[in-house]
DNA sequence: CTACAGATCTAT
DNA sequence: TAGATCTGTAGC
């Protein structure tokens, strides 16, 4: 089953803990992919100095000030792509990123889906998908999972995000627990 | 306008 | 361990 608005129209962390089993789904033609989320990570506002909202709206960041359930693609480093979900209501510039999945249906590149560039390559995500519904009827969508057993999930420290200072430390990462899939580091 | 750092990954 | 290479910000 599809997820739709309210399930991202909450906290960002209390939907990243819930995202862990949830599959992202990607069709582009003809063509279906589709990975089970099991790293993400919680950025939950424009106070939080570790997301990119911190520095103000800008055009980059604009769909994280807007409303629930949308894709906030950017990227990184001038190759990368790196998907997220915004999550709360409009004003709260909160988003999820998505880390690594495990492959669940049509991955492409060299079969890694672990690390938030490599989940965009294998699914087929790229800038066309920045500010793209997710509960409409086009791009991607987030399906429903069994769900992950609260001790299979682990939380701790984001990563890369050393600039933020005090935030970095923030345990706002979740990933299940000794799976293979997540992300390295 | 130039400089530089960044929610990364790959090949040397 | 360096290189690829886009975006936004800071500094001149």
């Amino acid at each position: 089953m599809k997820l739709t608005r309210d399930f991202f129209d909450r906290p960002a962390l209390a939907v990243a803990r819930e995202l862990l089993g949830k599959v992202l789904v990607v069709e582009a033609a003809g063509r279906r992919r589709a990975g089970r989320i099991v790293d993400c990570e919680a950025y939950v506002g424009q106070h939080d100095l570790a997301c990119h909202a911190s520095k103000g709206r800008t055009p980059r960041t604009e769909v994280m000030f807007g409303p629930p359930g949308f894709a906030y693609v950017f990227l990184v480093y001038g190759m990368h792509h790196c998907f997220n979900a915004v999550t709360g209501a409009p004003g709260l510039a909160a988003a999820v990123l998505v880390r690594a999945v495990e492959p669940v249906e049509g991955l492409e590149g060299r079969g890694r889906s672990d690390g938030p560039g490599r989940v965009c390559r294998a699914l087929g995500i790229n800038r066309s998908h920045d500010g793209v519904d997710l509960c409409g009827g086009r791009g991607p969508f987030l399906e429903d999972g069994p769900g992950i057993a609260r001790r299979r999930v682990e939380r701790g420290p984001r990563i890369g995000v050393a600039y933020a200072g005090a935030w970095a430390k923030r345990p706002y990462r979740f990933w299940v627990a000794g799976s293979p899939f997540v992300s390295g580091q």
